[in-house]
DNA sequence: TTTGACTTAGAACGAGAGTTCGCTTACAAT
DNA sequence: ATTGTAAGCGAACTCTCGTTCTAAGTCAAA
C-alpha cells in the first residue's frame, strides 16, 4: 500500500488535535465529536467527522467505529505513558544470559518494570526485556552491581552495537561493543583504557543488544 | 465529614476494577457500563451502576454524570504516567553545577525529559532536575559521557548519599559518596578501586543528591 | 416469622453520540 | 464557462449508553 502524500494539517485539524490533547489530559477520557465542535467553533458534527477521518488517514489518530468517544491519539498519548518490560532475572559474568523465549507472555506484577518509552529506543516492546546486574564483573562496561539493563532480544549485531555475548569457550558472559573483523570478532570494552578481546565467531553467541541502562541504587 | 467505614470490596467490585484497568490499558478510553456487564457476567446494567457508585463512594473511582464512558480510575492512573523533569544543562568537572533556582518554572518542550516515577525515588517533582554529563571526568563515578543524571536539589546530605559537590578551592565539580567525618568531609568514588579524597567542610558545596542515572547512548 | 438493609434482574426511557446524506461554497485546473 | 475536488453546513437517522423504576431474592437481626 502506497503511503499517502503527507499534506500539511489544516488549521482546523491542528485545533482538533490540540483540543484532544488538552481534553484527555484533563478528563482522562476522549471527547465526543460535539465536544470538539464546541471547542473549535466548527458548526457541524459532520465536519469534525470529516477531519477526524483525515487525521486517521494521516496516522495521527485511531478511531473505534460506532463507539462513543472512540478516539485515541496515536503519537503523543503513548509518549506520556510508561511501558512495562519484563525484568526476568540477573546477569552475571559466570552464567549465561537468561534470554526469554516468549517476551509477550504473562508476567507477575513484580517481574515487570515500568520504563519511559525513550529507553526502548523505538524497539517493539515485545522484543524487549530487562536484567539486573549481579556482581562487579561489568565494571569494564561502566556498569555497576544493581544496575538494570534493557535489552532487545537478538542474536546478530551490527558493528558498534553494545551486546551481551556468551563466550562458550570461556564459559563467560560479557557486555562489549561488537565489531566483526571477518575471521574474528573484536569485543571492545566501554571503559576507554581497557583493551579489547578477540574471539572466534563460533564462540561468540549474541544474546541481546543493550538499549539502555538504569541506575537507581545510587 | 466523617470517613465512611471501609468495607472490603465484594468480588464483583474487584472484578469491575480489574476489568477497567485492563480495558483502559488496551483501549485508552474507559468502558461502558454494558462492557462491564459482559466482562464480569453481571446481567443488569443497573447492578453495574450500583456497584460503580459504591466504588466512587470508596474513593477508588471518579464518574462524570450523564457522560458516556465517564469513568476514571482514581488511584493507579498516575503511576503509569511519566513525569517531566527539566533537563537544564550539562555537568562537567571544570564547571559549577547549573542548579536551577525555580524548578517549577516553565520549560520548553525540548528541555524536559520524561522519566518513570521510580527514578524520582519518591521525591517531589518540583525539587528534581536533570543534567547531561559532558566529558570523561565522571568515569570514577562509573558515569559516562552522555549519561543523564537525575538530581534532587539540596545543599546538605546524609552519610552515604551520592552528591554533586563544587570544590571551591580546586574549582572543580565531582560526584562522590558523602561522609561527614567531623573536621573533614570524605568523598568516596563509586569505583571500588579509587581512593577517597578529603576536603574541608567549608570548601565542599553540595549542589544536589543523585537520584538515578540513565544511559541511552549505549 | 417479620423486618429492613443490601443486592440482583429486567425493562423501558430519553438523552448522548456516531453516521449519513443532500446541498452549498471555494478554488484551482481544464 | 466548466469541471472536479476539497471543505463546510444542517438536518435527520439510528444506535449507544447512562439513568431510573419496579420487582424480586438474600441474609442477618429482632
Amino acid at each position: 500500500m502506497a503511503k499517502a502524500k503527507q499534506k500539511p494539517l489544516t488549521e482546523k485539524q491542528k485545533a482538533i488535535l490540540k483540543f484532544m490533547q488538552d481534553f484527555i489530559e484533563q478528563h482522562r477520557f476522549p471527547p465526543t465529536i460535539r465536544d470538539i465542535c464546541n471547542a473549535t467553533g466548527i458548526k457541524s458534527t459532520s465536519v469534525v467527522n470529516y477531519n477526524l477521518n483525515k487525521l486517521v488517514n494521516a496516522g495521527l489518530l485511531q478511531r473505534s467505529q460506532r463507539k462513543s468517544r472512540g478516539l485515541r491519539l496515536k503519537d503523543r498519548a503513548d509518549l506520556h505513558r510508561v511501558i512495562r518490560v519484563p525484568l526476568i532475572g540477573t546477569i552475571g559474568a559466570s552464567e549465561p544470559v537468561p534470554v526469554p523465549e516468549d517476551i509477550g507472555a504473562h508476567y507477575d506484577e513484580d517481574d515487570l518494570i515500568e520504563v519511559m518509552p525513550m529507553l526502548l529506543r523505538g524497539c517493539d516492546p515485545a522484543e524487549v526485556f530487562a536484567l539486573r546486574v549481579k556482581g562487579q564483573s561489568m565494571i569494564d562496561a561502566m556498569i555497576r552491581e544493581g544496575d538494570i539493563i534493557v535489552f532487545r532480544k537478538q542474536d546478530v549485531a551490527q558493528d558498534g552495537e553494545m551486546v551481551a555475548v556468551w563466550l562458550s569457550e570461556r564459559g563467560e558472559t560479557t557486555l562489549k561493543y561488537f565489531y566483526n573483523e571477518g575471521d574474528r570478532i573484536r569485543l571492545q570494552p566501554a571503559h576507554p583504557t581497557m583493551p579489547p578481546i578477540y574471539v572466534h565467531p563460533a564462540q561468540c553467541h549474541i544474546q541481546g543488544r543493550v538499549l539502555s541502562v538504569i541506575r537507581i541504587n545510587v
